[in-house]
DNA sequence: TTTAAATAGTATTTTACATGCATGTTTGTG
DNA sequence: CACAAACATGCATGTAAAATACTATTTAAA
């Protein structure tokens, strides 16, 4: 059981934007810090904005900016948003052969199992994810402390 | 986030084994019934027997057989057993790249969810998932019914 | 001793996910 | 206006885990 790597990227890349406040962050710069793909990071900072979680703004000087306070992301959503395949067996997809689904109490029970993941999620935030810890988090990303 | 076959199809053994109670039951007969690869089913009926669950019966006439009561086999423990990998992210793993884990609150919080998920799993054993359904269950997998 | 079954090991194929590359679009700056 | 820096998009390719296939061996009943 495994969340993509799509997602951990997305958890990263609000972290940073996060932690680096109103200034504007970068792909590449992010890329850069957690030695990731680039490509892949574009995309996943593509469907950060067109769900609402970032602002990229384009052209020279341009960047990505957090367009939601940190307490009002949940990590729960955030998972059902960037996780595209939350079907934990076959009986859960479109395309389902088992012959014994009518009668397969199965999929409830992982219905409920899965909806017991999420609601933990849900009672965290991104700021939780920070909390004291900015300080640390932003010399780890090399990230030079707002107060200049 | 997806569980393997590989669990999947340990679940759907357990219920026919359950189903078909005393009987011995071949891998070929249940990798027919479900339309599955019967040598991928191999492996899994090797592990569940490596790991107590069911008893194969080898030569002529053999078969397999639950080694437990439905009432004890519990699902949390099924899941962590079959599941090979419960590591959700980078963080998890023994080769973990990510620079922010020393000060990142974010793989504590996936343990607490991965437990309310399982701790839900606890819950529940095969004979939950056979209930009422059992005669239903028996007709889906064409059993012939135990009483003759 | 033949046959039907599980066991075991290895090889191959599939597939989802990840990555790479090329090109387009936007926008601030000189 | 031209350029450069940034994100946007689509398509192609790579890769690793999972699934499946193949082949041989062991076991035990008939």
């Amino acid at each position: 059981m495994h969340l993509t790597r799509f997602t951990d990227y997305s958890l990263r890349v609000l972290i940073y934007l996060a932690v680096k406040g109103e200034e504007r962050s970068t792909i590449t710069e992010i890329a850069e810090t957690f030695d990731i793909s680039r490509n892949h990071l574009m995309k996943v900072v593509q469907e950060l904005g067109h769900k609402g979680y970032i602002t990229a703004i384009r052209g020279k000087n341009g960047g990505l900016l957090l367009n939601r306070t940190p307490e009002s992301i949940g990590l729960g959503q955030l998972v059902r948003d960037m996780e595209h395949e939350l079907s934990l067996v076959e009986c859960f997809r479109d395309h389902n052969d088992c012959i014994i689904t009518p009668a397969c109490r199965l999929k409830p029970i992982l219905n409920e199992a899965l909806a017991a993941f999420l609601a933990v999620l849900d009672d965290y935030t991104l700021a939780d994810m920070l909390g004291q810890r900015q300080p640390h988090l932003a010399r780890l990303m090399q990230i030079p402390t707002a107060e200049k």
